[in-house]
Order: C-alpha cells, then sequence, then structure tokens
DNA sequence: GTAGGCCCTGACGCGGACGTCAGGGCAAGG
DNA sequence: CCTTGCCCTGACGTCCGCGTCAGGGCCTAC
C-alpha cells in the first residue's frame, strides 16, 4: 500500500510517515514511480508507534517498541529496551503526578485565601486605590 | 535599579524581563542613558508573575493578578479576573491529573503484562526469530 | 485535452518562553 | 589608552511533532 492508505489506515497523516521516515522510525520501499510501499508489518509497526505517542510517550522513546517488532518479537514491549522505557514513563508520570499535586493544593490554597481576602473589601469599594477601605 | 539588578533580585536574568516588557507585562521607564529603570514596585509585580510561572501558569495567565497589583491592591490575586485564572487552573490541573493518572494505569498494566511475556520466553532465547521457543 | 487525485521534495510556520549571538555604546578604573 | 562590565537593539536558535504551503510529476477518467 502506498503513504495515503497507510496513514488512514492507522489514523494519522502522510506528513506523519514522512516525519518518521526522516527520523528513522519507519523506512520505507519505494515503487518504480519513487513513491513509498508499505505492508502490513509497517502497520503493525505505525500502531505500535501511534499508541505510544497517544499514552504520552516521545518519538524516540518508542524506538525499542519499533526495534523489538522488527527483530520478530509478536510484541513491542517484551524487549529490555521496551520495558525500561516503560519504567522509566512510570518514574517520570509519578514525578510529574506529585508535582502537580502538589501545585493544585498551592493554587487551591491560593484561592481560598484570595477569596477570603476579596469578601473582606468587596466590590466595587476596593477596586480603586489601597486606602479605600 | 537597572535590568541586571532587578533580574539578579528576581531570580531571573536581563533577557526575560526584556522578553517581559516586549509582551507588555513589565514596562520600564529609561535613564538618560536609555537604560531601562525599575523600582521596587517593580520587583513586586516581577515577583508575582515569577512565582505563577514557577507554578506552571502561562505568561498571558499572570496579567490580570500584576494589572491587579498596578491597580493598587496589596495583593495581586484578590481581582475577579485572578480569581477566574485561579478557578480555571484549578479545573485545567484536575483534568491533566486524572488524565495522566489514567495513563499511569495503562503503562503500568502493559509493563506487567508485558514483564510476565518476557519471562515466559526468556532471555537470550528469545532475542532472535520468533520461532525459537 | 484536461481535470482530478495521489504522490514527490524542500522549506517555512507554529507555540512558549526564553537563550544566545552579532554588533555597538558608554562609563569607570588602572 | 585600554580593558572590563554593564547596557542597548535586532534577530536567529531551541525543543517537538508535525501542519502547511510551493512547485512539480505521473496516472486515470471524462
Amino acid at each position: 500500500m502506498r503513504i495515503g492508505e497507510l496513514a488512514a489506515r492507522a489514523g494519522t497523516t502522510p506528513r506523519t510517515l514522512r516525519y518518521y521516515e526522516a527520523r528513522g522510525l519507519l523506512p520505507a520501499r519505494r515503487d518504480d514511480h519513487g513513491h513509498r510501499t508499505y505492508d502490513a508489518r509497517d502497520l503493525r509497526l505505525l500502531e505500535q508507534i501511534r499508541t505510544l505517542r497517544d499514552s504520552g510517550f516521545g518519538l524516540e522513546e518508542t524506538r525499542p517498541f519499533v526495534e523489538c517488532l522488527r527483530a520478530g518479537h509478536p510484541e513491542g514491549d517484551v524487549c529490555p529496551a521496551s520495558l525500561a522505557v516503560y519504567r522509566r514513563k512510570l518514574a517520570e508520570l509519578d514525578a510529574l503526578i506529585g508535582e502537580l499535586r502538589g501545585v493544585r493544593g498551592t493554587v487551591a490554597a491560593q484561592l481560598v485565601r484570595a477569596e477570603a481576602a476579596a469578601a473582606e473589601c468587596p466590590e466595587p469599594r476596593c477596586e480603586l486605590g489601597g486606602e479605600t477601605w
């Protein structure tokens, strides 16, 4: 199949596939017209990439999975490098979630405090100047 | 004080202050040499911006706070527009945290599955080819 | 013949918040 | 006089994953 069909089957665009090829992630054969040609195996690789991307993995992080599939494994994540990516991502997610929860708490506290302060000196009396109250 | 000193006091760089000025967020007076001049009030505004930025707020989101301070309020977050930004950010954080937790769960499940699959067909026997097992 | 429709390459745009470099000025200190 | 150190403007680079032209080719259908 050609690039348009593969892109459609994977729910993406030709531009994206060319980009992956430029990154060395999904190389393509060419037909006698110079058009890129793909097979079902490429679709499998692409689906692996898209699934990971949709979960927030960076493009480079998908490489071990793709290479694992290309090495002949039925699943892209059984290789040690893929497992390492999973684990690293889990740690990143935990760190990020923790950080965000901290921020959330801080913002919530600020909101409560600011609401109280605003209520203590309600609009529009305190709109202008600091001595109005 | 001049740009270098203000930047140092706020723990940032002159480039950042020029950027804020270009965005209309922190305009500066000029001395007779054309150098930017700031006072303690500008430091207060800048600290407000940096605090919010450090919590993940976008630059534009800090604008209501800065304008609130500039309007004469002792705190930048007592104005309605600032409160609205807080509330919107809280909602964003909740949505993001929820999404990330979902992803975390998915990744964790995949990791467990992949580890089991890898153990069922351990290295290096299954390293090459699919028929080795 | 020509109008689609698909493909090609190359290259710029985007968003956000700056970093960094080029080229130049002005003032104080040795 | 010359260096050092601060400042200025303008403009390009960064990161990421593409989107979006611009300009051109080939095949098919009408």
